[in-house]
Parts: structure tokens; sequence; C-alpha cells
DNA sequence: TTTT
DNA sequence: TTTT
């Protein structure tokens, strides 16, 4: 279907330190709890009262998925930008179960710390790229929204041999 | 928490027909499949592939439930703002289920018809507004973004008779 | 026309102490600059750049000027949802120039602190909602995003006498 | 300075057929007027009234230049995603003036076609990418949101050779 | 200058 | 004029 739109943005405070696995080839995919909360006054106390919404991040950029291991912990308020995406599984006894998920992969992932941890040399924003198959790009001569951080390799002396075509995987998802 | 946000767009078309339930104390809920798909070519075999996610969409504003009766039909493209919500429910089994919607109730909910269908009178576009709950906001001589209608005589009686034409104003600002 | 949508989203940084103006009703509007930046590798030198851009934000939401007024001081960052708005205005000379800001204005405009300022009581959040003119919602039973913040009453004391109306008139539009 | 978000999202109708423009080296730059509008009812006078707002954005991104040189026209209704931009230029007087653009470039910018024009072969949504210094970006084996039509001469006719490389560049902006 |  |  030409023309459709599936965008999810969320800014809230992870839940727990990051867990990362890795793929049989070595990709390494992150996942994250995310907290979003909304406060309202109840019409008849007049009481506050909260609701918090937990969200389930699963970051496949390679790139994305550094930011996530070297800067995000407990606490961390995140902006995030990826795609909604609703899996299907099965439970122990063969039931279908689905899990909807905020997937961060490819162009237009993102993902920002917003508490101005973990930010060495500039970074703690990053761009999803990168499809997750593979290394880093390494530069560009036109800005990009803030940092890059969590972008690997970085640096000029630029990516070498065979792993430059990881290189695109990694960035040009699809 | 201060600070958060969650926001889910969308852009795509409508699966069925929306279902339209009511409460015990007659509010409007409507139900709303939307697919949104992507599309990209195969690296090895070049082939195009494509994928589509679908999304259940709870319209609780009444504003916006009445776009919907009146305008929402199987096929239709829609742009949504909404938030994710995820219910917890027991099966058959009274085992813990858990669905994730994108919900469409109060502020900075919207639902646009985006392929001129429905669009009698100027409308097709709307604003969650409201609570759903109450309220009764009566006009203004600043433009909002689409809309146009009146927020619904709101409050539990419901709106009955003359004031229709008022909770149109009030949901379907344009 | 039906099925437009007009959004800007920005977290930036605010340059300067807001400025607050009145309307000669008694209205007020207030004016931000807000910085958001990017930065990149160039490719050549390989060194790192940033570009920042700035952006002049109006509000014109009676309950978001009090969160201004309130909480957002120079260096404060925000998360800003509002719309784009080009005004044209005569220069000394007579010839018309345009200025492009990002208005908040009604609903889905939302000013969000998103550095743990000025959050007394549960705040630093709010939606735009108002259009600043009047109208009258008054409670709600149902959630909403974060909130409260700057919501007038709110906070510590609570919004006393005759102002809650019209706080709860601005806050709520509709 | 990290944590920085700027985004525009339109939802609106092109004023006239794009204007195509090269740089010295060749690369293409378009440009796009874009209205959104929104209506409202006086509250006076109970008249619906409208008003219309103007936007300017440029597409840097080479891919999106190739949509638009094929399938964009005046009329056609477009979603758009990039960045505020406010360019200072002269005027005949040598005074300071400023445009605000919405600029199209890298990542995070989409131009998706909304009315079903142009859709050939799978096409009339794509990707910023690119930072608008290549080619065209071939293949991929994940999927991307919708299309991805107008990327590249991609397809048939399609970019030979060595340019891959500046494919490269073309569609990893950063 | 679009669109409804 | 912010921030890192």
């Amino acid at each position: 279907m030409a023309g459709s739109v599936n965008k999810v943005i969320l800014i809230g405070n992870v839940g727990a330190d990051p867990e990362i696995r890795r793929t049989q080839d070595g990709r390494p995919i992150a996942n994250l709890r995310i907290a979003t909360s909304e406060t309202w006054r109840d019409r008849n106390s007049g009481e506050r009262r909260e609701k918090t919404e937990w969200h389930t991040v699963v970051v496949f950029s390679e790139g994305l998925c550094k930011v996530v291991e070297q800067y995000v912990k407990k606490g961390a308020k995140l902006y995030i930008e990826g795609q909604l995406q609703t899996r299907k599984w099965q439970d122990q006894n063969g039931n279908d179960r689905y899990s909807t998920e905020i997937v961060l992969q490819g162009f237009n992932s993102t993902l920002t710390m917003l508490d101005g941890r973990g930010e060495g040399g500039g970074s703690g924003v990053s761009r999803g790229g990168g499809n997750d198959y593979g290394g880093g790009y390494e530069d560009y001569d036109q800005p990009r929204q803030s940092s890059g951080g969590g972008r690997s390799g970085g640096g000029q002396g630029g990516q070498s041999g065979g792993n430059f075509s990881r290189d695109l995987d990694d960035d040009i998802p699809f």
C-alpha cells in the first residue's frame, strides 16, 4: 500500500537496565522497557491521579544498540521514534499470542538521551539507520540531527575492506 | 512522571467497516482496524516484497465516534493521532493476556479522512478533544486545526435533540 | 481543505528568559526562542561540526502561558508541539516581510519541561488546550497526557477563587 | 547540543507544479509550495471560516527529488516529514532577510503521495535518505516504510556501474 | 498557489 | 540567545 505511515514517538523513562542479546550471526538486539505517564484530577474527588503506561521497545539498529549499550541505564529519560509492530508467537499451550512492540530499525528510527547521561564526546543522540546487519558507517559532510553517538566506527579512518558492505547493510537497512 | 510523551501517528486504510458499541451509560466506542504497509526489494532475489501491519484503534472520543460512524467505511484512508495503551484481560483459561491499542481519547487525538470520502458539509476531519465525559465547551473565534465541532453537550445525559448540531460543531471542527 | 495536518515537534533549549506580553483585553502571549542543533562529522576534515537552528515559538494558549511564566527560564529544555504559521508584516520602508513561527494555540499544542525544572506538585507538562477565549469545560475523569503542569490551580494551594474557572476554561478548551 | 529534535509533519496540497533546479555540480533541488488549512466556526456570526497556511518545502534529497519530478503535480496531496530551517539572505537593498523552510534532507525525511497519483509500479512513497550528493540506492532486504518508489533510478532503468558509491553518499546523508 |  |  502506498501512502502509509507508522510512527510512534515516546518520551519516557527506562524501567530497567536494557537487555542486549545477539542473534546467531552476531547482530545485537536491545530490549527496553519505557514508561510514559499521564496525570489528571479526578472529577469527583478532585484528587490527582496518575496512570503509567509501559512500552516495549526493540532496537534492531546496530548503531542504536551501541548507544543503548553504552549510555542507556535504568531511569534514563529517552526520546524514541520508531514503528509499531505486532509479533505473533505461541505460548506453552500452543495458543497464538501477540505482542506489540515499538521497533527501532532503519530509517526514521531515533533514540535520543534527554537527561544528559552518557554523553561523552558529543553523543547521546542517534539515528536508527542501519538494518542491523553490519558495521559502522563512517563519515558524511552533511549535518544530521544531533549526535551520532553510538555511531560505530566513527572517525575518518573509514571503513576499510569487506565490512564496507556490511556498513551498507547497517546503515541502509532496506 | 512529568515530561512524558506517548504519541502514535498512522496513515493507513481501514480493513473493515467500523464497529461501534455503546457503554452502559450510552457513550459510544468505535473500533477500527487499520493497515499500514511497507515494501522493499529483496536484496538477494531482487523481488519486491511487502509487509502489512494491522493496528487496532479504539475511539473513546464521542465526537470522533460520530465521525467514524458517519464517514469511515472499509477501505477508507485515515490519518490517526492517538496514544498507545496496553490493556490486560483474561482469556477463557484465566490467563493474563495483553492487547495493545491506539487510543483516541481527549486532547491530542485526531482522526482525519484522507481520501475525500464522507466529506459532506465540509467535514472529514476531526479532533479528539474532549474527554468525552462531560464538559461542554462552546465556541471560539480562533481557528483550530480542522475542527469545528462543538464538543457535545457532553455530560452523560447525552446530547439529545437539538444540540446534536452543537455536538457536531464541537466535535467535527471543520 | 479537509485532511490537512500542520504539526511541528521540537525538543530544544530556551535561549533567553521568555517575554510575556498582554493583549489589550488582557490575554497573555508568550514568546520563546528555542534552539535545536545537529552535529555531524565533516567528510573531508573529519572534524565534528555543529549547526544550530533557532525557532520562534509564540504561545497564545493562556494555560501554556502560565506554564511559561512560572517555569520556563533561559536554558530550559522543552518539548514543544505546535503549528507552523507565517505572519506578514511591513517593515519601516513599507515592504512586506514574513516571519514564520511555531504557534501554540488550542488543541494539539503541547509544552513539556524536560529537565525537571519547575515541577512543583507534579507539574512541568501541559497541554495547549484552550482557545484562550473562554469556553468552560470543567473537569474530567479520564487521564490526560501528563498535564497538570502549569495547570494553574495546580501545584500547591490549588486554584482558589474565581480564576479557577478561567484557568479551567483556558486549559481545558473544549 | 545533544537531545534535540526538529521535526515538521505536514499533510497538504501542492499549490503548483514543483520547480526543480540543479546545483552547479548537478544535484537536483526541488521546491514545493504546500497548503494546509484549518476551518472553524466564528463564535459570533456562526459562520464557517477557513485559514490557509502556505509552506515552502525544499527537497535536497536526490531520491526524493526524483519522486517529486516524476509524480508530484499541482494539486497533489502529500505527507511530508522534514526539518525547519531558517535561511538568511540579503534583499536588493542589502537588508538581512530570513526565510523559513521545511527541508527534506537525509534521514528522517519523508515524502509520501496520499492521493494515489503517480503510483506506477508500487511507488508514491519515499524516504529522504541520501545526502543529496549521489545516485540511487538499489536494494535492501529489510522492509522500509511503504514504497521506495521514486527511489533511485531504482528499478528498471537504474543506475549503473560506479555510481553505486555515490549511492552511498546519497543514502547515507551523514 | 492547493484542496474541500 | 540555548545546550553539549
